[in-house]
DNA sequence: GATCGCATACTAATAAATTAGTACGAAAGG
DNA sequence: CCTTTCGTACTAATTTATTAGTATGCGATC
């Protein structure tokens, strides 16, 4: 099972996200966070997690009564095959194009500038 | 009609890119394109021009025997919303991140960086 | 020990995305 | 004119994503 993972959906994202924060989180803990902001079932939130776990996102342990899932990839590793991800599919695999855009976009502001180029310039010693 | 625009769904961008690239596309001209890259049938093809069509991002004016479609807004425009789409689907608005996932994830190399410190002293500027 | 709260397993309804088939008309070529 | 070609319109099968219901079990409480 070297996983070449199945993508993530939008709404797994938001899954995994939450459990991210919570480090450790239970079906009923997620289903909470999530109930602030937005309307969804519980079982909705259990079929999802069932599916991460499957996807091999997520890995659960019987602790208790319920189930206590875990991520099982840290964040910014899941994210950045996102990015990478969104790069092929956009851009064709290739990553400058999307710092023109976000540069040129409005998306990033004076200071986010500086610490792009804080950034790079540490980057480009290495 | 102030389209806030349906997005466009994997498929349909690989449509957009074509139609982008051929500046004015038939659904033959497009189905020949793509042909060269993977099996898919012209009425496929047809398909999803003409949701392209409902969806406001592509317009079609009848010329001859077939329809000729071209694209209603611009390449840059579009892509733009979809990188403004992702960075708030998975940063949460924030595009910073995004940036350090690039530079840190070997997305980008020395060439990409120096590219980059150009536009943004550039930009930096204005 | 019957009931309540909470957990899971299993099932399923609905929607959206993807892919393509069928019918049919116009025009082009013989 | 009849057949082939190419085009559209309309329909639809399949898959994937999203959302949630129902059944059922277990432990705590009255």
């Amino acid at each position: 099972m070297r996983s070449p993972k199945p993508t993530l959906t939008e709404q797994e994202l938001e899954i995994m996200k939450v459990v991210w924060q919570l480090e450790t989180a239970t079906v009923r803990q997620v289903y909470e966070t999530m109930l602030a902001h937005r309307r969804i079932a519980y079982t909705t939130v259990m079929t999802m997690m069932n599916i991460l776990e499957q996807k091999g996102y997520l890995k659960k342990r019987q602790d208790d009564r319920a189930y206590v899932y875990r991520p099982s990839q840290p964040q910014k590793l899941v994210i950045r095959s996102m990015v990478r991800e969104f790069v092929n599919r956009v851009f064709n695999g290739s990553a400058e194009p999307l710092l023109v855009h976000l540069v040129e976009g409005q998306h990033l502001d004076a200071k986010d500038l500086e610490e792009i180029r804080k950034t790079i310039r540490k980057d480009a010693k290495s």
